[in-house]
DNA sequence: AGCTTAACTAACCAAGCGGTCAGGACTCAA
DNA sequence: TTGAGTCCTGACCGCTTGGTTAGTTAAGCT
């Protein structure tokens, strides 16, 4: 993974800690935010002190940011192998809802992460991460190939995007707040909202 | 307003200062979200001391609180009388679009202070607060009623909700990153997609 | 004049924050 | 045996946080 910033490469030990560290920091923002990942609750639930955590990484916001990288990475792989699998671009929008929804259902703390770290500006600035400019352009994207190939009608692509990712992101709370509220049919049915509201006529 | 726990009534400075205070607050969440929100910074924008901001309120989060429910309730009764306005189920939805939009963008504080603050949980509980719950209920109704009288067509009125309160959120959030992103277009859009995902056929 | 009350300030407090530092314990090559 | 390097601790630092307290000032009532 990422290798030090002088070129010596990593001890097992070291490599270990990080991990372990990181993976604390994930609970704990899971649990209550990232105001809830402090340096001594990160330490004291991985059993080192302060110190050590320090001893690791730089400063706590280099911890903050892997945690949002890597979470981040995780989740666009999946995007992108899911979308490459597509037929069509109706299909690689019924691809993209439910490959989203899916990792949602799966992955509670990667949600709460990449809300509130997305949102955060300071955690942003300076990485080469995909912002929001970045995620509604791959839907945007969708929808102007399907517009060009005639399987789409004529609309504002832009906020087509906008509200699709939104809708997803509304089902992915609801789900987190309301554990009886089932996904897949969630997910069934804000594809079929959309197909019949972007869908060309006798398509 | 909100009078004191003990019976007696306001006077003119304190009900000045209250508003005065509120006001910091306001904008203080406005511009680098609640965690800016420090009693020394209220103090230091109203240009008095933190002992005399916790002399007209019992804590911080008190001044917080009434924040998010003033906010709250001013979009409520907004939203209650253009609902009150609309002829039909349809119609309602349209309006249920196109005032939650507007309010958003002419009120950007107003934004931030509900996302993040009904989005926190000490803040919500223990009040009567619409939560996010109680706001697609709205919403679902619409659609239920439109459905018995033949508007709408049979779908989850509950997903359904959820993905359009979820849109415009998106919507809203899109319009403070991205000032060029004109509100009324989207909200058109918006109501047109929704009315072509939900409108009975032939209607 | 004397007393009360509203409205406020300056100083202070404990707790928690991110971060530093000196040094201890251990391993291992020279 | 020694010295370097790894891994870690406990004590400490400066700072900010929400909140308290004692005391001051001005206005208004009796």
């Amino acid at each position: 993974m990422t290798p030090t910033r002088d070129g010596r490469k990593r001890t097992f030990v070291e490599e270990a800690r990080r991990r372990q560290i990181l993976a604390c920091a994930v609970d704990l923002i899971a649990e209550h935010g990232y105001a809830n990942a402090t340096l001594a609750r990160i330490a004291e639930r991985a059993h080192i002190s302060k110190a050590a955590v320090l001893y690791h990484f730089d400063n706590k916001e280099e911890i903050l940011r892997q945690v949002l990288t890597e979470t981040l990475d995780e989740l666009t792989a999946q995007l992108a192998e899911a979308l490459s699998a597509a037929a069509s671009p109706p299909d690689a929008i019924a691809a993209y809802v439910h490959t989203l929804i899916a990792y949602m259902a799966g992955h509670p703390a990667g949600v709460r992460i990449l809300v509130e770290g997305l949102a955060s500006t300071e955690l942003v600035t300076g990485t080469n991460m995909r912002t929001q400019p970045e995620r509604w352009r791959i839907v945007a994207d969708i929808f102007a190939r399907g517009q060009q190939s005639g399987s789409f009608r004529d609309f504002d692509t832009h906020t087509a995007a906008i509200c699709l990712n939104g809708a997803i992101d509304a089902i992915a709370s609801e789900m987190l707040a309301n554990p009886d509220y089932a996904p897949l049919p969630a997910a069934e049915s804000l594809v079929d909202f959309t197909h019949r509201a972007t869908l060309a006529t006798g398509y």
